[in-house]
RNA sequence: GCGGGGAUGCCGGAGCGGUCAAACGGGCUAGACUAAGGAUCUAGUGGCUAAGGCCUACGCAGGUUCAAAUCCUGUUUCCCGCACCA
């Protein structure tokens, strides 16, 4: 009987005694480093999410091993984070033991998974020996120009009395107080210089195996975009406004300047000053959320500015919606050619200038929005007429001559605020000294470590600690006090596929030599969610590091594969309010890890969306007994030459298939090698062990005990994967098979309409006339075009009606086959010849085949057409 | 608003120009085995037909092609990202 919970126990602990997945850093064997997305550590353990993400991996480690690859496939956590720390004010208990229980659970789970997993390469990040680099890091980052402290506005909870994260605020409101609106508040904070790379980051996207969408995330993200600068004179100084729209200059109407803007006070006209602080304030009372679906809104600063191109005076205006750290926190607006300066104007009554004209007229006076379509240059001095898209070049160029404008290219991508006020992350290494200003630890003095006894829910635990506070300053010596900000958790996964590659070195963040030797990653897996957070921080790690000379690579992650979402059986999101969650372990404890795994995979392609369903499992589970149960019994033999022909085409597919990720495919062509296996009567060793290797990534556990049943003392995770003999693949057999079992049925039939139930003699009369006719037509066809359409247009041309529609379908086939099609009629007469006598058998009398040219009989009116005729005497 | 991806049988899903009435599962129906079967096996599962075959189907409407579930255009609808980036 077969016990799959003691089986799998048993090759777990059996590969983790032989060390079956330890990798070796020095081999001759090419490297594949295969890697998901490590986890955050959440007390709730994994979820189906998890387990898809991690079966993925693991059959694609599998397989490159089995290929004969030196895989990296290693495993780590992403533990520090807010769920770790909330738990601790909640329930008393300290992050790190609330890590290190969820830590444990993970790695239980994960390993009923079956993954292969090589654990002496762990890494786990609230570990000083982990962290310390990032401090290391951020250093070096500070050395070289990447960080810097800047004032930003973020996120603040009156109640809680700290900053939170983006993902802690709820529409609006602090997470743990309902009733709070979080205020936006102006605070310094750390940045690292991301924006440095924004050309390279957006450019080299281009040449990454990632997903199509996930790249155009990414791409959007970074948002180039080129236009002018073009510098307006306020007061006697110039500002610079930013503009995809040159072309339109002669219809500015008014500028709007960031209400944010650093310089906005110095453009306010004493009479407006109140009016200004009074919009100001008004701004500050809103919340996050009511600032995002906020209405346009603005103020007269009491200015004017002239535009440098006709010299006229326009009111600049202090608005809301203008973003202050993009191009130059002020805009100019063109309401007659931008919708939302038409709305703007509409509602602060201010004119609108038509500059550019499409195809139809239109009348300033009555126009509903705004015209933002190509166009002609009208109102626009010496650019009339020309065409609004040259215009840009023109008007550019115009100003540019007179130095008042230049050709700019602007990014939507911002520099990475770093810093948290929190204590479960990693503590930045900085000191605050008053003679000094801000001074970096030193690099020997590092870890700083986070205080382990920290009281919890008041703020920043480290900010209350006095220990941890104060600090000698690293230059001076005086009395100084320690940053107390912790770094974003996503500075821990920007380097941690580094780190597996030498997870225990205490000299150093890692040893080039290896780092060198495994990355970049050949193969990243994980979800959607990441495409513009980790994957862009990550790769902007892999770039600064580069630039300090510290690491080879350009890119971390060469080819990206993205798991599909995984719905509950209603078609919703799993989610506990809807109670359609399965977890995977329940599945497990009831099926099997080998089940699970086989349905997770058999779903549906694993990058798309699917639908869970119980009774999946269920049959799954039980074809795996079937499979089991099988090989229990199987007659070890000798194998047909239609088996010999399938289990080739089936290797050189499911390879195939797992190469490209369609694992789903490669079940369902395992399942029906099986199915032929069985109608044989016996099979060789040899293929049977085929069978074995293919399934083997799927289901590890009971393909290595079924390995073992067949004799094998090796382990099959490290046996070679079945290499397939092209030639052996005889297309053709299955299709004679098929002529012979219609053939069988023909017989039958004239049996019946002859009503001639125990027939003497049959006489297949191989006569081909159409087809055969067809395949001589093909033959010379064949001479002249490769393609099948070719082809059946040639044959369109001259006997389409002869042929009709349904020979047409033959075609691709027969070229496709490459069908010896001149031995077509041969190759039948002589499968027929070799089959007589399954067909003598099934009926009991002798059999004749005739070739139909030459067969001569009496009573020649019985041929039916596009068949073998059959004669039952 | 912008961007991306879907819509296929009772259901999950393959297919992504010609071997398509649609792989493979699930479900259902019938038969076999059984004392019985939720176990196993076999067959069937769009319509018509004894069969060869014919007709109707891949969200909807058009188009390209000898040929379209597959390509193009428009449209409806669902999902997912980003959102005032000038």
């Amino acid at each position: 009987m077969l016990d799959f919970k003691k089986i799998e126990k048993k090759w777990q602990n059996e590969w983790e005694k032989n060390k079956t997945f330890q990798v070796e850093d020095n081999s001759k064997k090419k490297k594949f480093y295969c890697l998901e997305m490590f986890p955050y550590p959440s007390s709730t353990g994994l979820h189906m999410g998890h387990a898809l993400n991690y079966t993925i991996g693991d059959i694609f480690a599998r397989f490159k091993r089995m290929n004969g690859f030196n895989v990296l496939y290693p495993m780590g956590y992403d533990a520090f984070g807010l769920p770790a720390e909330n738990a601790a004010i909640k329930a008393g208990e300290h992050p790190m033991s609330y890590t290190e229980n969820a830590m444990n659970n993970f790695i239980t789970q994960q390993k009923t998974l079956g993954l292969s997993y090589d654990w002496s390469k762990k890494v786990i990040t609230c570990h000083p020996d982990y962290y310390k680099w990032n401090q290391y890091f951020f250093l070096k980052f500070y050395e070289n120009g990447l960080v810097y402290r800047k004032k930003s506005s973020v996120n603040w909870c009156p109640k809680c009395t700290t900053v939170l994260a983006n993902e802690q605020v709820h529409s609006g409101k602090c997470w743990r107080h309902e009733d709070t609106d979080v205020e936006i508040k102006k605070l310094e904070q750390w940045f690292i210089k991301t924006t440095k790379y924004s050309e390279e980051l957006l450019e080299k996207i281009k040449t990454l195996d990632w997903p199509e969408r996930i790249k155009i995330m990414q791409e959007n993200w970074i948002g180039r975009s080129n236009g002018t600068e073009v510098l307006f004179e306020i007061n006697g100084k110039k500002w610079p406004v930013f503009t995809t729209r040159p072309d339109t200059l002669y219809g500015v109407t008014f500028l709007v300047i960031s209400a944010q803007h650093e310089n906005l006070i110095n453009i306010v006209s004493k009479e407006q000053k109140k009016e200004v602080k009074n919009f100001l304030k008004k701004l500050k009372s809103v919340s996050e959320k009511e600032l995002e679906t906020m209405e346009k809104e603005g103020v007269f600063t009491g200015s004017y500015a002239i535009n440098p191109l006709n010299n006229e005076k326009v009111p600049v205006y202090a608005g809301n919606f203008v973003i202050a750290d993009y191009g130059s926190g002020m805009v100019m607006a063109v309401p007659a050619h931008d919708q939302r300066d038409f709305e703007y104007a509409k509602k602060y009554k201010i004119q609108l200038k038509l500059v550019i004209q499409g195809e139809k007229k239109l009348d300033i006076n009555n126009i509903i929005k705004a015209y933002t379509e190509d166009g002609v240059l009208i109102n626009s001095g010496n650019f009339n007429g020309l065409d609004n898209n040259k215009a840009k070049e023109e008007i550019t160029n115009y100003l540019e001559s007179k130095k008042l404008a230049k050709k700019v290219t602007n990014y939507k991508f911002r520099d990475w605020l770093v810093s948290r006020q929190r204590y479960w992350g990693t503590p930045i290494p900085m000191v605050y000294c008053d003679k000094c200003g801000v001074v970096p630890v030193l690099e020997k003095d590092l870890p700083i470590k986070l205080p382990e006894k920290v009281k919890f829910g008041e703020g920043n635990p480290l900010a209350t600690n006095k220990d941890f506070v104060n600090v000698k300053c690293p230059k001076c010596k005086s009395n100084a006090r320690r940053e107390t900000d912790t770094m974003d958790t996503f500075f821990d996964s920007s380097w941690y596929f580094l780190r597996y590659c030498d997870n225990k070195n205490n000299k150093l963040p890692f040893d080039a030599k290896k780092v060198n030797y495994w990355m970049s990653v050949d193969q990243y897996i994980g979800g959607a969610e990441h495409a513009c957070m980790h994957l862009i921080y990550a790769r902007f790690f892999t770039k600064a590091l580069r630039d300090l000379g510290i690491i080879k690579i350009d890119e971390p992650f060469t080819s990206l594969f993205n798991q599909g979402m995984l719905h509950g059986s209603d078609g919703n999101k799993m989610s506990k309010s809807l109670g359609n969650v399965i977890n995977p372990l329940d599945m497990i404890e009831k099926y099997s890890a080998d089940s699970l795994r086989f349905t997770l995979m058999s779903l549906a392609s694993p990058d798309k969306d699917s639908i869970w369903n119980d009774s999946n499992l269920d049959s799954n589970y039980k074809w795996l007994i079937k499979v089991f149960n099988y090989f229990e019994n199987v007659k070890v033999g000798k194998t047909s030459k239609k088996l010999d022909s399938e289990i080739n085409k089936t290797i050189k597919d499911v390879t195939d298939d797992i190469e490209n990720f369609k694992y789903n495919i490669a079940i369902i062509r395992l399942r029906k090698l099986l199915e032929n296996f069985e109608k044989e009567g016996e099979v060789s060793k040899e293929y049977l062990e085929v069978f074995v290797k293919l399934l083997h990534p799927i289901c590890p556990h009971l393909t290595e005990e079924i390995w073992h049943s067949l004799g094998n003392k090796t382990f099959v995770s490290l046996e070679k994967w079945p290499k397939y003999d092209e030639k052996k693949i005889d297309l053709e057999l299955d299709y004679l098979e098929e002529e012979l079992n219609t053939t069988k049925e023909d017989i039958q039939y004239v049996m019946k309409l002859t009503k001639n139930e125990k027939p003497n003699k049959v006489t297949i009369i191989i006569a081909q006339d159409w087809k055969y006719d067809l395949y001589k037509k093909v033959e010379g066809l064949l001479k002249n075009f490769k393609n099948p359409g070719d082809i059946i247009k040639e044959l369109m041309k001259t006997d389409m009606k002869k042929y009709g529609q349904e020979v047409v379908k033959i075609i691709p086939k027969l070229v496709e086959r490459k069908l010896n099609i001149v031995l077509a009629k041969k190759k039948e007469l002589d499968f027929f010849s070799k089959n007589k006598d399954i067909l003598e058998k099934e009926f009991g009398c002798k059999i004749f085949i005739e070739d139909g040219d030459k067969f001569k009989h009496q009573k020649s009116n019985f041929a039916l057409p596009k068949k073998p005729a059959i004669l039952i005497e």
